[in-house]
DNA sequence: CTTATTTACGACAAAATTGTCCTTTTTTTA
DNA sequence: TAAAAAAAGGACAATTTTGTCGTAAATAAG
């Protein structure tokens, strides 16, 4: 798997946040139930991103959560670091430490080009980008 | 993590059989000493890797494991896919279970493209091809 | 000010992965 | 035939990830 559970929840919630455009904040129950994430864990998910500044948070009556900032403004690449941190594309793909550029391990290089690229994917795309072309076609947050 | 410890420490293991081109079995022993791998776990990998045909191993005195075919004629995806399977080739960056290409979730085809020069990457390269450009250029296979 | 609502947070449970230990089975060699 | 060597395999422990539960704290509304 590419991203942890955590990671693809917290990506998803982003997403819905963004769709949702909406003016005052939403509550994570709601979010939870639109896309099928169990609430506690949901819940933990959202608040890490409200400690990293992606997600404001209001507590009581008429509160719940919204983005801390502009969907033109948020890369999927910022949701990644939060959640499940950079080590995907600073670490070996066979796990060996002391794999470097000058002493690479077998699929250094490869795996060095391919990493970029996905790099290139999440940094390149905002919340904004993403959600303008789920509109445009057939879109799916939500699962069954 | 691209690949799970367990696939790592397979790869790891296929390839150093494959450089030491011996002509006769190599204890598992061996390589978890080599490799710096725990060598219960170890043990189960290659069990692993020797019921799905990549690898042969003897038991007894004398005994131990070795490459079932040419290192030529494996590559490095077979490994994978016995290991990790290939999931990573198949399931959605998001963990949908319902993004198909008709219907498909926000990463879709760019992720479709990523995991397929992934999915190159690993079926391109035999074993023989990385231990040759290993013996090439300085080479790690163990830690620290 | 009281109450209801909603997030914050800590403790805990389940599952998967990783790692350890010990016994059994097979096979070679003496 | 006996003994030793080596993989096979099962039981178990530690760790991480994922998921659950209950209480505290904050805040809006009446």
């Amino acid at each position: 798997m590419l991203f942890s559970k955590a990671c693809e929840y917290g990506i998803r919630a982003m997403l819905y946040l963004a769709l949702q455009n909406a003016d005052h904040p939403i509550q994570v129950k709601q979010i939870a139930r639109d896309l099928r994430i169990p609430l506690p864990f949901l819940s933990k998910i959202v608040h890490t991103l409200a400690r990293n500044g992606l997600i404001e948070s209001h507590k009581g009556p008429g509160g719940g959560v919204a983005l801390a900032h502009r969907p033109t403004d948020v890369t999927l690449l910022q949701v990644v670091e939060v959640i499940d941190g950079l080590g995907l594309f600073t670490a070996c793909a066979l796990g060996l430490p002391n794999c470097t550029d000058d002493f690479p391990c077998p699929l250094h290089e490869q795996w060095g080009k391919l990493r970029a690229g996905i790099h290139t994917m999440l940094a390149g795309r905002t919340l904004s980008e993403v959600t303008d072309q789920l509109k445009k076609r057939g879109w799916i947050l939500m699962r069954d």
